[in-house]
DNA sequence: ACGTTTTCTTAATCTAGTTCAAGATAATCA
DNA sequence: TGATTATCTTGAACTAGATTAAGAAAACGT
C-alpha cells in the first residue's frame, strides 16, 4: 500500500465515515488536501494577532488553546486529544487575526486542513458539508452545556463534573489549566481537591 | 401571487440566499416544509423533560431559552430576536429529552422546521447542508465568544459589552433576564448601572 | 547529575458578587 | 378602575472564590 502520509489517517477517516460514506477517490483527494504536523510539547500552532490558517485535526498527543489577558493570565478556552478538531474559529471562518493561542500538551501528531483546502474540499466533494456541519454541530452542543454548567454549578461542581466527562484531559493537562479551563484560580482548584480527599 | 404563508416569510430567504443560491422550485420546497406559528408573550415554545421537535426562526418578536435549577432559579441560556434561530440543539440533535425551555419574550410570529422535514431537506437539496453549516458555525463562534467573556471579564465589563453588542435585546428583555444570561443576579446588576449613571 | 523551571499545595487576607429583606413603580388583567 | 403581579432598586450582612506569598516535590533541559 502506497502510504501518502507518515501520520496515521485511520482515526480521522474513520470520524468521517461514521457520517458520509466515499469512494476510494474521494478518500484519495480528501487526503491529499491535508498536511501532515508533527509537533512537540509546547509548540505554538497559533498565535493571537495572526490570521489562523487551518483546522487541526490531533491523531496523537494533546493541544489547548487559550487567550493571554493584560495582567497575563491564561485563560484555556478549549482541549483537544486525539480524535478532536481545534482552532481559533472565529479567526479561521472570518480570516481576521484571532484572540487564541494554540500550543501542544504534548508531543504530538497532526494533520491539518488548510481553509482554502478546505473550500475547494466543499467544492468537490459536497458532501463534506455535512460531515463539517455534524462536526460543527456537536462542537456547538458542548459549548453550549459548558456554558449552561458555568452558569448554574458551583466550582466544585464543575470540577466533578469535567473529571466524569473528561477523564483524558485529566491526564494530560496540568492542573492550572483545568482550573482556567473551569473558570476558578489553581488555588481554588487545589482546596476543592483536599475538600474532596477529606470528604472520602 | 399565491402565498402559502400569512407569516412574512422574507427574511428568512434573504438570510438563505446570503450563502446559497436556490431555483424558484427549491425555493417552494423549502418554504413548503416550514410550519408557521404566531404565538403570543410567554407561550412555551419547548420544555424541558420533552423532546426538541423544531428549530425555530424568529421573523418577528423575541424569544429567549432558559433552564430553571433546583431552587427554581431561571438561568438564561439564549435570546433569540427577529432574524435569529433558536432550538434546544442537544435535544434537538439527539432526539432526547432536553434540558431547556424556550418562551416568547413578546407576541412573536415564527417559522418553525421539524426535524424530520430538516433531514428530509438535506435529501432533496443538499445546498441546504452548507446553509445550515454556515450558520452553526456563527452560532459556534458566539457562544465561544461569550466563553471568552465569561472567562475574562468582570460582571461590569460583561454587562458594557452586551449593551453594546445586542442593543435590541436590552430593550425588549427584562433586566433580570439580562443579569441572568450574563451570569450574575439582578440586584447586583442594579448597582452596576448605578455605578455606571453616577460615573457620567 | 544538577540547577532551573513547572507543578501543586497550604494558609492568611481580601473582595467581587450573592443573599436576604424591603420598598417603589410600572404593567397587566379581570 | 382597582387589585395583582412583574420589574427594578437599595442597603446590610454574608460567602464563594481571588489574591498574595511561600514552600515542597516533581519534571526538565543540558
Amino acid at each position: 500500500m502506497l502510504r501518502r502520509h507518515k501520520t496515521d489517517t485511520a482515526p480521522l477517516l474513520a470520524s468521517v465515515e461514521k457520517h458520509i460514506r466515499l469512494s476510494d477517490d474521494e478518500v484519495a483527494f480528501f487526503l491529499s488536501r491535508l498536511e501532515e504536523k508533527t509537533v512537540s510539547r509546547r509548540t505554538l500552532l497559533a498565535k493571537e494577532g495572526e490570521v489562523c490558517k487551518h483546522s487541526i485535526f490531533v491523531v496523537d498527543g494533546a493541544l489547548k488553546s487559550y487567550t493571554v489577558d493584560k495582567q497575563s493570565n491564561e485563560h484555556v478556552i478549549s482541549f483537544a486529544l486525539s480524535g478532536w478538531w481545534i482552532a481559533d474559529m472565529y479567526s479561521l471562518i472570518h480570516q481576521k487575526p484571532g484572540v487564541l493561542r494554540i500550543e501542544a500538551l504534548a508531543d504530538s501528531s497532526l494533520l491539518l486542513l488548510s481553509k482554502q483546502k478546505q473550500e475547494e474540499l466543499y467544492e468537490r466533494i459536497p458532501k463534506f458539508e455535512r460531515f463539517f456541519r455534524i462536526i460543527t454541530e456537536n462542537a456547538l452542543v458542548a459549548s453550549q452545556q459548558r456554558i449552561i454548567n458555568n452558569l448554574t454549578l458551583t466550582a466544585e461542581e464543575r470540577y466533578l463534573t469535567f473529571t466524569e466527562k473528561y477523564p483524558f484531559v485529566m491526564e494530560c493537562a496540568p492542573l492550572h489549566n483545568i482550573a482556567s479551563y473551569l473558570g476558578m484560580t489553581p488555588e481554588f482548584l487545589s482546596k476543592i481537591r483536599r475538600r474532596i480527599a477529606i470528604r472520602k
